[in-house]
DNA sequence: ACTCTATTTGGCTAATTTGCCAAATTACCA
DNA sequence: TGGTAATTTGGCAAATTAGCCAAATAGAGT
């Protein structure tokens, strides 16, 4: 492994990870997996300001994650991978991995890999 | 689709999303997809103060993403989810698709999809 | 108990991100 | 040309995040 080169590709990657890493951001994201939506739709239904909505969106966009066309007085919004659901399962499944965590410390007979519990290596 | 189920499940997802967010932290969990490691092999190998590391990790392991196992003196991180690697390669395919619309502004000839090449709904 | 190494925690400043308001822009229509 | 709805931009205060130093904690060996 090219440490050097992947160092690189993490500016990268991170770059488009923290615009999906908002909750209006990612909610949208899934808005958008179903159809295409205005501006306006997604304000309505994430319930912000127009102006922080339109915001989001360009952060969105400006990571290639999104694209727009325009349409008469509406601007609509598209998702431009359709990975990114794929990506978003993947999301799910960490916090499903982690919930079963969880749980297993209420009903420790689960058993689950050692060492998994908490994030506080001391003790 | 439920919009108020999936609002919930966004405040989740971004939280592990935004844990992945950060140059040094996915830089990491490249690292350990290959094999686990201490921290002061990530330190290292990151460049960056320890203290700096070890809160990274612990953001990484808060979120259910990493785990942890004591090898005397040491730390020993390892990935939880093997689908991170899934992930990061979900991330790839749309820097690589925004470097072909990128492309396409210098060969235009590459033919790309229209209304894809910028983030400025202005002009 | 003392020392050495590895790691985490506290604390503090600097930098970044959010979100709202007001103002500007754009498109359409009368 | 004026008006109206939709969207973006500017700007600012509040909140969050980052990164470094110093100090604390943990494990092994002497």
């Amino acid at each position: 492994m090219n440490y050097q080169k992947e160092k690189t590709l993490a500016q990268s990657r991170a770059k488009v990870i923290k615009a999906l890493g908002h909750p209006t951001r990612i909610f949208m994201v899934a808005l958008l997996s179903e159809k295409e939506r205005s501006v306006g739709e997604l304000t309505e239904i994430a319930g912000a300001d127009v102006s922080t909505i339109s915001k989001h969106l360009s952060i969105l966009t400006q990571q290639g994650i999104l694209t727009f066309r325009k349409e008469g007085n509406r601007v609509l919004y598209n998702l431009i991978c359709p990975c990114i659901m794929q990506f978003i399962h993947c999301i799910d499944d960490v916090i499903y991995k982690d919930a079963q965590r969880g749980l297993s410390c209420i009903l420790p007979d689960l058993k689950i890999p050692e060492n998994t519990q908490a994030n506080n290596p001391s003790e």
